[in-house]
DNA sequence: ATGTCCCTTGGAAAGGGA
């Protein structure tokens, strides 16, 4: 069962090169955020024709998440469980095979101290609450999206740019690494654990060209899921397309 | 320091967000 997240920054403007992609990959579950649409102009018709049921969570304008899966969907909670929260950036869906997925967008933060700084802090503190919480469920959980934090130096293509500015202040590294380090696996470092990749490329500044991006992008995945990966990956193919989104798809397999 | 893209309003161009 292949499990792909993929910031696609709006929904109508990558439909197409989603349907590329999926046709080429069939990932059999896909996460995705920034749909930057409500629910009812989600396009579930063709989406449904790929042989993907829906569970959407969507936001006018900003945000918004779903999930994509060719397993049928059991149940969807939205948001994270006892956080309030005005933004449309959590969405989980207990498949009927037993593996519980979910599609994350956290916020970006703008600028250190800002107030949008203080809501990515509240947002991961309860992230960590609930992800602590769901540990004794001994169920294979599946997370994956956009946590905009460069775990390491390795992470970022500049080892210069490391420190006190944002996706990558002491303070976010710490938030990121504090759900690693209630057991859950940052996937892409179990397979390769030195290589240097990326997920995102600012569209500003010719970031692609000079590929100076950033991996911000993860699959997290809680220990009996982390058990059962067989492979995992990011595919930085569609990031190279005509109007592609700044993220490309990270993806794991599991069995 | 920000060279881009996508959204919205309002009905063209500009601001917000990333």
């Amino acid at each position: 069962m292949k499990v792909a997240a993929w910031n696609v920054n709006s929904i109508k403007s990558r439909l197409q090169h989603l349907k590329d992609w999926s046709a080429d990959f069939h990932p059999d579950v896909v996460l995705l955020q920034e749909l930057k649409c409500q629910d009812p102009d989600f396009p579930y018709m063709e989406i449904e024709e790929m042989g993907y049921h829906c569970a959407v969570f969507g936001q006018k304008a900003y945000n918004g998440v779903a999930i994509l899966s060719k397993i049928p969907i059991k149940e969807v909670r939205k948001g994270i469980p006892g956080f309030q929260d005005e933004q449309s950036r959590y969405i989980e869906a207990d498949l009927e095979n037993g593996i519980t997925v979910s599609s994350i967008y956290v916020p970006n933060g703008s600028e250190i101290g800002s107030d949008k700084y203080q809501y990515k802090m509240s947002f991961y503190a309860a992230l960590h609450a609930y992800l602590k919480d769901r540990l004794s469920q001994e169920k294979p959980f599946v997370m994956g999206g956009d946590f905009n934090v460069a775990k390491e130096s390795i992470d970022i293509h500049d080892p210069d740019k490391v420190g006190e500015r944002i996706l990558c202040s002491q303070a976010e590294r710490h938030h990121l690494n504090s759900l690693i380090n209630l057991g859950y696996a940052d996937s892409y470092r179990v397979f390769e654990p030195h290589k240097q990749y990326f997920s995102w490329w600012d569209y500003r500044a010719g970031s692609w060209d000079q590929d100076k991006g950033w991996r911000i992008d993860y699959v997290l995945t809680c220990p009996y899921a982390t058990d059962m990966l067989t492979a995992v990956g990011i595919d930085k193919t569609p990031r190279g397309w005509e109007k592609p989104s700044d993220h490309t798809p990270v993806w794991v397999e599991i069995s």
